[in-house]
RNA sequence: GCCCUCAUCGUCUAGAGGCCCAGGACGCCGCCCUUUCAAGGCGGUAGCACGGGUUCGAAUCCCGUUGGGGGCACCA
């Protein structure tokens, strides 16, 4: 095999798309693997959708997962550009083309007309697909019919020999529906994406087109194009769809995981959230779940992709994300945390001393970062914003509790110097010898009344790091 | 409605005719450990959609049914 040269290519139309990452994992998986070479391409030909801030998005969330390419809009390459919007002239030729050898025809349809065509297609219960109303016909002689527009669209004109077969390189042999006279140029001037992937495809050169499923029914249109323009045919792998937990294609609407940069948010690791993708409908390379990128790479087969649709589940992602994090050194897990609350707010020196003094305590008991950040809310809250969770209050902070407190302190009152052994041996001392109580019984109120939550980091060490003054405050404070 | 496509535990998957009265992982349940919560250890629950073939033998091959998904735009 020659080295292939596989690409991905987004729509700049909003947030990233989960399935945006999919997608470039495996094309990048393939690519790697053999040595050649991944081209990000933007495919911004739909005006109405637009959106100017996603194109940089696409680069950020990429990048947040490792992902790196050799030739794209913003690093150029041979093939340049590499932004659909800025191809436009080289449409046109093609275009024209497939004009004059007539292979393709002006329709001046309205989308009033349109509508009412497929209305009425679909009453009969007949297969929806274009009329061919404006074929062989001149602007003027068309207009005689009405429900026409000004400006005329370019349709393919599909013949009855359409080849409808093709080979996947994961499924084998498919076949595809008949498609209709699409459309290939459109009244604003651009191209359909149908016109754009063929030639941005062989122009730049790529070998192997990975797209997602959906993509199969538009095939044959494809392959028209190829045959008709004297192209030589890529090899094609139509990867499974992501599934929304009712088997619907994965969609924003149903699924916060849909956008890349929830990921981020919620503070998913982007090496837990590789190895997850790459398990969605293919599978693990070796013995183990857990992989990196390199050993996905290394062994990649298109066969042992999966042709069905994965649904996302987000407990497993959960799951690996934690193992991730376990995994982590505890100071680079420190410098994840600090990021992750950096995000859209302030953080101070303190509050990153206090953050970083205490990731190894939330190491083991989170699954994101943000739960990290949110387990160590207790240091970093501000003494005059500290409240006392009402349930936690009602079920630690009773007589009972007030009175374990009222032991506590004095004893942690009297310790020299705050450090955890310390602070456990004096409280062990008076609550569990001295009051005879059960440890869960004796520390239930402290960790209350210091850190707000029956649930916590351990208890000692939180006490610790909060310090000897701020610890004693909260917990006079909830003696009342 | 039409066309295409898919079908192993709740979920992700292993399984390319005998190694499978189906293996692993997540989840869930139980026990152990334990200052809460976790982590960790041990154990458990649960599946070849259905019906016909082919074959000495089928989760694996064929056909049908059912079910799911995708497409049928001047969106990608």
């Amino acid at each position: 095999m020659s080295t292939p040269r596989l690409r991905v290519a987004p729509s700049p139309t909003g947030d990233p798309h989960v399935g945006t990452a999919y997608m470039s994992l495996f094309n990048l998986g393939f690519a790697r693997r053999h040595g050649g070479q991944f081209v990000l391409r933007i495919e911004d030909t739909d005006r109405a959708r637009f959106r100017a801030d996603s194109e940089q998005q696409i680069y950020d969330t990429l990048h947040w997962l490792g992902f790196t390419w050799d030739e794209g809009p913003d690093i150029g390459g041979p093939f340049a550009p590499y932004r659909q919007s800025e191809r436009l002239d080289t449409y046109g030729e093609y275009v024209e083309r497939l004009l004059k050898d007539g292979h393709a025809y002006h329709c001046w349809c309205s989308a009033e007309r349109l509508a009412e065509m497929r209305e009425q297609q679909r009453a009969q219960q007949q297969p929806t697909g274009y009329d061919r109303l404006c074929f062989g016909k001149t602007a003027e002689e068309r207009k005689a019919f009405g429900g026409t527009t000004d400006t005329p669209v370019v349709r393919m004109l599909i013949p009855d020999d359409v080849p409808l077969t093709f080979t996947d390189v994961i499924r084998g042999e498919v076949s595809a529906p008949r498609p209709d006279d699409q459309v290939i140029r459109k009244a604003d001037g651009f191209p359909t994406y149908h016109l754009a992937v063929v030639v941005d495809d062989h122009l730049m050169g790529i070998t192997h087109v990975v797209r997602g499923e959906e993509w199969i029914s538009s095939t044959p249109k494809h392959l028209l194009l190829y045959r008709w323009l004297e192209m030589p045919e890529p090899a094609f792998a139509h990867m499974p769809l992501l599934r929304n937990v009712d088997k619907s294609k994965i969609s924003k609407r149903k699924n916060p995981a849909a956008r890349l940069t929830w990921f981020v948010e919620e503070g998913y690791l982007p090496e837990a959230l590789v190895n997850f993708l790459a398990l969605l409908g293919y599978g693990q390379p070796g013995e183990s779940e857990i992989f990196t990128f390199e050993q996905f790479s290394a062994s990649f087969e298109w066969v042992n992709v999966n042709t069905v649709g994965p649904v996302f589940d987000l407990k497993k992602l959960d799951w690996l994300n934690g193992h991730y994090l376990r995994a982590l050194g505890v100071d680079e897990l420190a410098d994840r945390l600090v990021e992750h609350a950096a995000r859209g707010r302030e953080v101070d020196a303190e509050a990153a001393r206090l953050l970083r003094a205490g990731a190894s305590l939330v190491q083991e008991r989170i699954e994101t970062l943000r739960q990290g950040v949110e387990m160590l809310g207790f240091l970093l809250v501000s003494d005059e914003k500290f409240v006392v969770d009402e349930a936690a209050a009602a079920k630690q902070l009773g007589d009972e509790g007030k009175r374990v407190l009222a032991v506590a302190i004095p004893a942690l009152e009297g310790i020299e110097s705050w450090a955890t052994a310390d602070i456990e041996h004096a409280l062990r001392t008076a609550l569990v010898d001295g009051l005879g109580l059960k440890p869960r019984n004796a520390f239930g109120p402290v960790r209350v009344a210091v850190t707000g939550s029956t649930v916590s980091p351990p208890l000692f060490e939180s006490l610790e790091i909060l310090g000897r003054d701020r610890s004693l405050a909260r917990m006079r404070a909830a003696q009342g």
